[in-house]
RNA sequence: GGCCCCGUGGUGUAACGGUUAGCACGCCAGGUUUUCAACCUGGAAGCGCGGGUUCGACUCCCGCCGGGGCUACCA
């Protein structure tokens, strides 16, 4: 029994291509297959090839390609050739067919799929059901497929896979009326593409015999093939459009980075060999190499994704960050201009925090909005000494200097509300949250928040006061109501 | 049913004949502490099962079980 050695395409100057079906959104799974294969390209001197499968008139539609084309710019996986569209080729697609026509390797067959059925169910479920040419030259066109031997799959990933003939069909590669079906088309346009590897799904693993059937029909060298593993669902199920199956669209709309994903998506299935997790796209497509695909299915973790997306939050440079939220804060704002200071402001003291660039609104809208009704909040840390709190909290407040700085210009700044506030819990014999709470709620109407001092310096003198003292103005008639 | 692929903690992975089975997310506990998050420390948690081969198997072989894919005049 020989071992099968990898050969590395390491340095080879290969052409990969991602052919997607647009029969629906980019998913993670998709563009996890479309990551790697980029990665094989710019890793060398590759070419990264982009066709569309379209074939299925049925389910294509352009909108589908379109969404497609938008989501890996969005993710910059750029390709340097294509799109290609698969029933743009019907030229080649025709003149192959003829060639294989008139050499005998294909045969219409005027049988009916129920004649196919009947015929398996004489001959055997391992059986691969054998036509015979039509007589009037009517049905659909089969590729003989012989009876004998085996077609290996020779894969990167996988090593030597062998399916034996028998068990295949003299399968349909294209309709009565001449229209190509997706086996012959694929192996015709990458023969014409000249693709050196094709790196696609598992799913394919069982057809790829056939594509190397139409190859050898053709007398034509194919590409070398690797079959990553399919991505699951948290329920272990194939992840499709259904359950789980983010779209890209819809993982941008959560707010991810298409750096994180880049990074989180590349690490299903792949590893560098050592520990590393967090890797820039430039390591990976130093690291990357297709043969080191693990080959096991993964399941889409988003908890994983949300950490590594709030680690790539951290690392960004602070003005890209702030523009990556304002496109966040534009959907949820429609549009209504925001104080540009406070808005940079809000967005920096919230980067340690979040996770995700959807999570920065509802931490800073406080600055922008009045407070928000959280009476779950309000009667948890609005009683006791919190009146009492308040009042020392504004009176401090009130004295501090009015030097025009801070993000207000009101001499309203992290350092400064920071030595007015905090001395006051040891002052008043309170503790800390029994302070700062009620300062947090009375300004943004809620338990959670960015950082008080933070908080009260982003919103500013004039808005905190005010606040303060609405807040104390309430728990002033609730006492009075009380006591009546 | 047939053909094929896969099987390390909840998840992603490392180790590939000899390690206390490593790392990361998550989870739990503690720390920091003005909330949440982040951050720090610690912890629980794994080689699907059964046979072989071997001085020795997560690692090799076989069977089983489990999961998945394909089996269209879909892609």
């Amino acid at each position: 029994m020989e071992t099968w050695a990898p050969m590395s395409i390491e340095n080879s100057n290969l052409r990969v291509r991602f052919a997607p079906s647009p029969t629906g959104a980019l998913h993670i799974g998709g563009a996890r297959t479309a990551l790697y294969n980029w990665l094989a390209a710019r890793h060398g001197e590759g070419t990264f090839v982009l066709r569309i499968e379209d074939t299925d008139l049925e389910r294509s539609t352009p909108e589908n390609v379109a969404q497609i084309l938008d989501a890996l710019r969005w993710l910059e996986l750029d390709w340097d050739e294509g799109p290609y569209s698969q029933v743009g080729r019907a030229e080649e697609h025709a003149a192959a067919l003829q060639k294989l026509l008139d050499s005998g390797a294909a045969y219409r067959d005027s049988a009916t799929a129920d004649d196919v059925k009947a015929w398996k169910a004489e001959h055997g479920a391992d059986r691969g059901y054998r036509g015979t040419p039509s007589a009037d030259g009517s049905g659909a066109i089969r590729l003989r497929v012989p009876d004998e031997g085996d077609t290996v799959v020779d894969d990167l990933i996988r090593g030597e896979v062998r399916f034996p003939n028998r068990s295949y069909d003299d399968f349909v590669i294209a309709r009565g009326d001449g229209s190509v079906l997706y086996n012959f088309a694929v192996a015709v346009d990458d023969a014409d593409m000249g693709i050196t590897e094709v790196i696609r799904g598992d799913d394919h693993l069982s057809n790829t015999p056939k594509q190397l059937l139409v190859f050898e029909a053709l007398g034509i060298e194919p590409p070398r093939y690797g079959h990553v593993p399919l991505l699951h669902g948290p329920d272990g199920k194939k992840l499709s459009k259904r359950h789980g199956a983010a779209s890209v669209q819809e993982l941008r709309d959560a707010g991810y980075l298409p750096a994180a994903i880049r990074n989180y998506v590349a690490l299903l299935g792949w590893g560098p060999g050592d520990d590393e997790t967090l890797l820039s796209t430039d390591e990976l497509v130093a690291r990357f190499r297709p043969e080191d695909v693990g080959t096991s299915s993964a399941v889409f973790d988003e908890k994983k994704l949300r950490w590594m997306n709030g680690r790539y939050m951290r690392e960004m440079p602070i003005d890209e960050y702030t523009e990556a939220v304002r496109v966040f804060v534009e959907a949820e704002t429609a549009g209504r201009p925001l104080n540009e200071e406070r808005f940079s402001f809000g967005c920096e003291i919230v980067q340690e925090k979040a996770q995700t660039l959807q999570e920065v609104w509802p931490l800073i809208r406080f600055l922008f909005e009045p407070p928000v009704q959280d009476e779950k909040a309000w009667r948890k840390v609005m009683k006791g000494d919190a009146a009492r709190a308040l009042t020392e909290v504004e009176a401090a407040l009130i004295e501090l200097p009015d030097g025009g700085e801070g993000p207000n210009g009101d001499g309203f700044t992290i350092d400064s509300v920071q030595s007015a506030v905090e001395p006051l819990p040891e002052k008043l014999g309170l503790g800390p949250g029994k302070v700062f709470q009620p300062i947090r709620v009375a300004i943004t109407g809620t338990t959670i928040s960015p950082g008080i001092f933070e908080s009260v310096a982003a919103l500013g003198r004039e808005e905190t006061l005010a606040r303060i003292e609405s807040a104390s103005s309430r728990l002033r008639d609730a006492v009075e109501t009380d006591s009546e």
